[in-house]
DNA sequence: TTGTAGGCGTTATCAC
DNA sequence: GTGATAACGCCTACAA
């Protein structure tokens, strides 16, 4: 490995000398400038980018944590913060933790050491106040799910106000026997979206099934498996608020095979506004997360705390827009 | 911060028994180790790994290099590649190019800084030769591409094999003016592809139209605009090998629109073999590559080049399966 | 304008 | 068993 003292020696110069030419200081001789750049060229020299993280404490590093990336929101999701993590000057390093404590603690200790200058978490094992412990206080910011905004930044989709305003719109239509389906994701996330589904029902006065409320669909595999069991025998359910476009269009499918309409017999709700949701037949009805300008703040706010910004930390809620297709029934 | 210094202090012993401690070397009293770990408990201790990184000139870190996330093939074979990691005991970081001969770079720097101990190429910009001036002949190894292997180990899918199968099942039943789209990687891969669509038309003694050679179709939506000019006006084309289930899915959509029938009209080829293939109607055909296993490869190969071992470079080929369903004629 | 020296946190090599 | 001490590659006062 060559070093700034192999280049020192070649050029004739000192080791500061070396430094200053490659961190473009003030001071240095022209003469010296082009003598270090061509020991460099003809060294092939690289600055050793652990040796000058050690040594300054910091990197340009973004650490962007994510449960998994095989998975149709988060792919998206992973890809856009990357994609402006970017252009904001900074290197965004992806962390798939799949679920698991061990790995999402190892990224705060990387933020701990220096090795990430701040993390984006997307979804978290952890409360507010454990990753505020685990991090010491170092710069987060939460995008995607919903904290108190007590220790760090946060951006998030108003998923109980999206869900409610879609299961509304189904009761609106004289439905009342809705299915609901939550994601992979166990989490405060989908306690949201349940607790808007909860309170749609609430403002209907209509009493939803314990039995009705699904965890962990989340393929379209799954939603053709549970179609299979919910469109099979007598049809007891009227209306599906699936969590995803896929197991949505899984859902369709199953339809398709038992001979059940939709949405005749059954209105199907997507979620996520995938590309998916337009060559389904029928089209699926969905949900639409504003997710390009959520972004936009979480690194507004970013680099803000990144040159000394320290103004309170502030929770920010992006509404969701329900597109409705063909899926649900329009009495209209 | 606080360093092995600090803890050194508060349990009475030296630095290097500290760190006696922490690698738990042999030759450390059994009250020394008490002292040493009350004080990292107390002073919430952890080292830190920077430093430990400098100073051992290596880490546990293996780059893998993406050219983008949100993309049903690529966040799967990424997912796969991270998990397989993970039970490999290394620490998978990706890094997602989005097609920038930059931020693929980035990536070899980090390698040749020992920021990596290693990088596993799914796609690349640069040639084999290149990757290995840039890379300092440091362990590399490619996974989905299709390079000669004498610098690194290659492990790559027969996509010119399985592309040959695929047209040459549809020009076995008499299809004889057939589409071939590209995905968005203008690469070697597709390259490949185009090949075997070429030797199976050259076979059968079949000319295919230049015209018919689609390029940068990659989604959902690029696949039903291709579908909206193909199948608008008379019907030119009575086969289309799609590039990706996703394509193949639009294709369909704007068939259905346009009341081409698929297969009567128009069969269709999808590849990936990606969920969505089965829940279109009618089914897609598509290719099934065999990931998990050149994956298991893969890691194999790299833990063994990671251990020292150093057998010639290798390049492994995998070739997938044609899943005939229904968007395919069949005559029998 | 340039060189010298000190140190970032850790581990390895010596002596003791 | 244990403790100094010297690196690892780099940057930055400070001095010249």
């Amino acid at each position: 490995m060559t070093t700034i003292y192999d280049i020192a020696r070649l050029s004739g110069v000192s080791k500061s000398t070396v430094s200053r030419v490659l961190n473009n200081h003030p001071y240095v001789s022209k003469d010296a400038k082009e003598k270090v750049a061509s020991a460099i060229k003809k060294l092939h020299y690289t600055p050793n980018s652990r040796a000058v993280q050690f040594r300054l404490q910091m990197t340009k590093n973004i650490g962007i944590i994510a449960p998994m990336l095989d998975h149709p929101y988060f792919s998206r999701l992973i890809s856009a913060l990357s994609s402006e993590c970017m252009l904001r000057g900074y290197k965004p390093v992806v962390y798939q933790t799949f679920f698991q404590e061990e790995r999402e603690k190892e990224v705060y200790t990387k933020l701990i050491h220096k090795e990430l200058d701040a993390v984006i978490i997307t979804t978290s094992l952890f409360s507010e106040a454990y990753i505020n412990e685990l991090t010491a206080s170092q710069t987060v910011v939460a995008c995607n799910e919903d904290y108190e905004g007590t220790y760090f930044d946060v951006f998030s989709l108003d998923e109980e106000g999206i869900i409610y305003e879609a299961t509304t719109s189904l009761l609106k239509q004289g439905l009342s026997n809705l299915v609901f389906c939550a994601d992979i994701l166990d989490n405060a996330l989908q306690q949201s979206r349940l607790k808007g589904f909860i309170r749609a029902h609430e403002q209907y006065s209509i009493t939803y099934r314990e039995s009705y409320i699904y965890n962990h669909i989340s393929t379209i595999e799954d939603g053709v498996q549970l179609g299979n069991s919910l469109f099979s025998g007598t049809l007891m359910c009227d209306g599906i608020v699936a969590g995803s476009d896929f197991v949505a269009a899984g859902l369709l499918k199953s339809a398709r095979k038992h001979c059940i309409h939709v949405p005749k017999d059954v209105s199907i709700i997507g979620f996520d506004n995938h590309q998916i949701s337009t060559i389904t037949a029928p089209e699926l009805s969905t949900i639409c997360n504003h997710i390009q300008e959520m972004i936009t703040d979480v690194f507004d706010r970013l680099v803000h705390r990144l040159n000394g910004g320290d103004t309170p930390y502030e929770k920010k809620v992006y509404t969701g827009t329900l597109i409705i297709r063909e899926s649900c029934v329009n009495k209209k």
